[in-house]
DNA sequence: CAGGAAATGAGAAGCTTTCGCATGCGCTGG
DNA sequence: CCAGCGCATGCGAAAGCTTCTCATTTCCTG
């Protein structure tokens, strides 16, 4: 199972990176901050230091099993990686969070590197707005 | 001169308002950092603090006359707001910036917030990658 | 199962950015 | 032109997120 993933990325298999992964898993396509997911690990029973957390997240993510975002908040939340690339858009009353990925865009921003002379690596698309049901009264809730 | 522009943001036009944005029209298309602007302005003999080079580029940025942007490095960059929107095209190995503004990811753009039924505001798209002439070996000078 | 390398937890430290407060300065009304 | 109020400044302290240090523990190979 997960072992795998873990030792292929040239890791030891420990407890803290099991459970870390595990609950990424159970997060789905919703961004955690590391302080939220030594949060919810200590919630759940387990012995866990914050550092861990954030070498292990940091670790995920040069062996390409986690992305790491920085929204305009200032830190940095995390998502399993789903093979697919994709952009945001976020709502910047209530900090919900959707995904989307437009051919038309990705095809444009291939030409402009391009055009410019440039190797392309990755890019970061996000748009800032506020959606419709912005009643939302929860405001930041990290 | 510039006096006007700060009265018109509500602000006291004081010596260090002003040689911030003398500063920075020096600077054209560089982005700085708050940081750079200081240790400059101090190098230029002006006797200023950290504190109020960050009050007066926030100030800057809420009455329109700068942008702030943050790339993955972590830390802002600052840049005199010349009224046309444009993207940022990145050299991950010299830290090079370039601008771009491409009608097509405009528009697209545009277009996917209304489908989803968002308010847009603001966006930000950051393309990373490795500039042709990557013998650059001045990596990060901040 | 033993030994060595790698990983962990806790706290300290780092970095950018902001805050608090006493002092100083720009600006408006007299 | 001057006085006085209040905003602006500078300094140091502090906040918030992230990384480092290091002694201890855990994993894994042989």
């Amino acid at each position: 199972m997960e072992d795998q993933e873990i030792r292929k990325a040239g890791l030891k298999v420990t407890a803290p990176r099991l459970k870390i992964l595990e609950l990424l898993e159970k997060c789905g396509e919703r961004h955690v901050s590391a302080e939220e997911v030594y949060r919810l690990l200590l919630a759940d029973g387990e012995e866990i230091g914050l550092a861990t957390v954030y070498r292990v997240l940091t670790q995920f993510e040069a062996a390409g099993l986690v992305e790491r975002h920085k929204f305009e908040d200032g830190y940095s939340v995390f998502e399993l990686n789903r093979g697919e690339h994709h952009d945001h858009i976020v709502c910047v009353t209530c900090g919900k969070v959707e995904e989307f990925l437009d051919e038309t865009i990705e095809q444009r921003q291939r030409e402009i590197a391009a055009e410019r002379g440039y190797e392309i690596g990755d890019h970061s698309l996000i748009i800032y707005g506020r959606c419709r049901d912005s009643e939302c009264p929860n405001r930041s809730k990290k």
